[in-house]
DNA sequence: GCATCCCATGTACCT
DNA sequence: ACAGGTACATGGGATGCG
């Protein structure tokens, strides 16, 4: 018997095997098996049809063994009902099996029938989640025992990830590799060459340099099927594992050894940092890596719920699509989502922004909010879920504030948190949702109800204690009290604490806050768009120009600059006087450079993406001409896909005219607009008073 | 023929 | 396949005016 202590890197099914690979703490990747059986859950329509399914599955040699077992089957309900679990034999393709069993008259109902088999295996037989921290004992290659290692440390585990960029050769008919970059960490490398060798020295490289995890934009939908497709026309088995495992790319990117991740970084980045966020996800989700990548909230937080409801005894049930119909009236008193309080237009002085922490998971616990509204039971599966993960997020809140500025620790500790916000968060989204298979629109509607509550009597205690509510989205209320002070902030904070049983703190202190004119209807304070500057010196915004990424690097420089100039004062009274005057110059300052060509093309570049095929466009709207002319020199384009492009002529009648893709020449009096738009945003609502 | 208004389209942002 | 709420620029047709 031989013993390792690592990490749970990765795991796959394999035929009637699970296929799992632990790094170790001398950086050596070990592939053990582990026996692997598929099974579904069935409840037969009664006895005889039990009689007659059991002698008939028998017969069709799909299922292995029959064993009647009492699990629940609906969510809140005590009832535990007799079924048979169905142990089905891999090695014989069962799936138009599964099908006929779902049609079968004999049977009434098919469980745990759309988990993937990695999925079973995790839930059912390991029960650690991937990335854990482990101790392993086996025999030869034979799993015999895993155990789970507490892991609090705020250092991800050592999986070294690279970044890979695959560039296509320009203007040829049949598309081919000109060159690929590969990051690790700080080192960048580029192979170029013949298209075999490129090829050959991406495998070199993977394995020489012990890679394990791969990052490719698009890497499914493009990427992998395109260096695959290229490798065999240059008579080349293409082989980017540790081991020759077949192909699971498609599924979920592990191969053998060597995940290639999906593209979905939620709330962290596919950097040398993101590795803490991503594992996070990969905890919470109890999924690998590969398959965490790729699968959005829905299916991320379905796994997590599955994996609970079957340690507690259930069976999960088929996804479906279809929601209860509602009639009109019902839909006409939906309840909305977050409250807002609208804005007073121009200039506040000394205003508090208080923030519920975590607003919506902390109701879903505190009132037990979950799917199963009337239930039977004292579980309740949301909160059960998310309590323990938003314990973990405080937690490493708390670490936070303990590490320096800047520190590897602390960003890995940030992508940590953010993940967990994202997950958490996310909670309440799928509630109501369709595509949820427990979702309930009526839990939905009773966590805005909650939340709307929560703001209302933040409102009313704000009120009694004599402050005035300045404005308020959803979970943040923004208060002033003349005279008041950060610890007058920090008290009106507790007591909202106290009383709403949420957690409320003091955010941000602002010296000067500006709430804007609405630009369409200017009669109205616009929401959600704001600027100021806090006592700490700190300007904040949102919704404005430097919020934007659509908005030019060098009108967005402008913008900030503009705030400071404007807002850098002791008192209202100077910043009406001065603030403007100081503006004013800053703006004419700048047009003049706009207008003189002083300013270079490339700072004015607009970058937007594009949400649909680039053809079916109905309006020749700019970032459409412009994805048509990156179409045009050979670039692929499509949909999420950012286009870069800048106004040379936007008054040409001819769409295709007005915006080019190189930097040559711009627009001098669209950039001006432009500027006179963005200082606007500034100016109007201060003008007057 | 031109300016102006309104509306649909399309994208991005806020919490 | 996470939600709802919101702002705004742009293009293009309709409308009005001379």
């Amino acid at each position: 018997m031989q013993s390792l202590e690592g990490w749970f890197f990765d795991v796959y099914i394999q035929q009637n095997e699970a296929i799992l690979w632990f790094k170790t703490d001398d950086n050596e990747l070990i592939r053990l098996r582990d026996r692997y059986k598929n099974f579904v859950y069935v409840l037969p329509r009664d006895e005889n049809s039990k009689k007659d399914l059991i002698f008939r599955l028998e017969e069709t040699g799909f299922v292995d063994n029959i064993i009647e077992e009492e699990k629940k089957t609906e969510l809140g309900k005590k009832e535990k009902k007799k079924l048979l679990r169905l142990e089905i034999n891999l090695e014989k393709q069962p799936k138009c099996f599964l099908k006929s069993l779902e049609k079968s008259p004999f049977v009434e109902k098919v469980f745990c029938s759309d988990l993937r088999h990695v999925q079973k295996y995790l839930f059912t037989q390991l029960k650690i989640e991937p990335t854990s921290r482990v101790k392993t004992e086996y025999n030869a290659d034979s799993i015999l025992h895993v155990e789970k290692i507490d892991d609090d440390k705020i250092v991800p585990p050592p999986f070294k990830m690279s970044r890979l960029f695959v560039e296509q050769k320009l203007g040829c008919s049949s598309k081919q590799i000109s060159s690929m970059r590969i990051i690790t960490n700080n080192d960048e490398v580029v192979f170029d060459g013949t298209e075999a060798s490129i090829i050959d020295m991406f495998s070199s490289y993977l394995s020489e340099k012990s890679i394990d995890l791969v990052f490719t934009p698009k890497c499914d939908s493009f990427t992998f099927p395109f260096i695959t497709e290229r490798a065999l026309a240059n008579g080349i088995i293409p082989s980017f594992g540790r081991c020759s495992d077949k192909e699971q790319v498609r599924k979920q990117g592990s191969f053998g050894g060597r995940i290639f991740l999906g593209d979905i970084f939620y709330g962290y980045n596919a950097d040398e940092w993101g590795i803490a966020g991503l594992v996070e996800r990969s905890r919470f989700s109890f999924l690998p890596m590969g398959l965490a990548t790729r699968w959005k909230s829905n299916k991320s937080i379905d796994s997590r719920n599955c994996f609970e409801l079957m340690e507690r005894g259930y069976v999960i049930p088929r996804e479906n699509y279809f929601e209860s119909v509602r009639s009109l009236s019902e839909l006409m008193q939906l309840d909305r989502g977050g409250l807002i309080f609208t804005p007073e237009l121009g200039l506040h002085e000394n205003v508090g922004v208080l923030d519920f922490d975590s607003q919506f998971p902390s109701i879903i616990v505190k009132e037990g909010l979950s799917y199963e509204i009337e239930s039977e039971e004292q579980f309740r599966l949301i909160p059960e879920v998310i309590r323990p993960f938003i314990a973990r997020r405080l937690f490493l809140k708390s670490i936070k504030k303990t590490l320096p500025k800047e520190s590897p620790l602390r960003k890995y500790c940030e992508q940590r948190i953010e993940a967990l916000k994202l997950i958490n968060v996310t909670q309440y989204g799928i509630t109501g949702c369709c595509w949820n298979r427990f979702g309930n629109a009526k839990t939905f509607e009773a966590i805005n109800k909650a939340s709307r509550n929560a703001m209302i009597r933040a409102k009313e205690i704000a009120d009694s204690l004599g402050f005035r509510i300045i404005y308020g989205d959803v979970d943040s209320i923004f208060v002033s009290k003349s005279g008041a002070i950060k610890r007058d902030y920090e008290n009106l904070a507790s007591a909202i604490a106290s009383e709403t049983g949420l957690s409320i703190s003091l955010d941000k202190h602002f010296k000067f806050i500006v709430f804007l004119r609405h630009k369409n209807d200017c009669e109205f304070t616009a929401l959600k768009r704001y600027f100021g500057l806090t006592y700490d010196g700190e300007i904040d915004s949102r919704g404005i120009e430097v919020r934007r990424d659509d908005i030019p690097d060098f009108i967005k420089e402008f913008q900030l600059n503009l705030i400071s100039t404007v807002l850098d004062f002791e008192n209202a009274n100077e910043v009406y006087t001065e603030g403007i005057r100081k503006g004013l110059e800053l703006t004419n300052q700048t047009l003049d450079m706009i207008r003189n060509g002083s300013v270079l093309a490339e700072r004015l570049f607009i970058k937007k993406r594009i949400w649909r095929d680039p053809s079916d466009y109905n309006v020749n709207v700019a970032h459409s001409v412009a994805a048509q002319k990156l179409i045009s020199v050979g670039r692929k384009v499509d949909t999420g896909d950012n286009v870069g492009f800048l106004y040379i002529d936007h008054r040409n009648p001819n769409p295709l005219l007005r915006v080019e893709i190189l930097p040559k020449w711009y627009d001098k009096e669209y950039y001006s607009k432009m500027i006179i738009n963005t200082a606007k945003t500034i100016f109007e609502s201060l003008k007057e008073k």
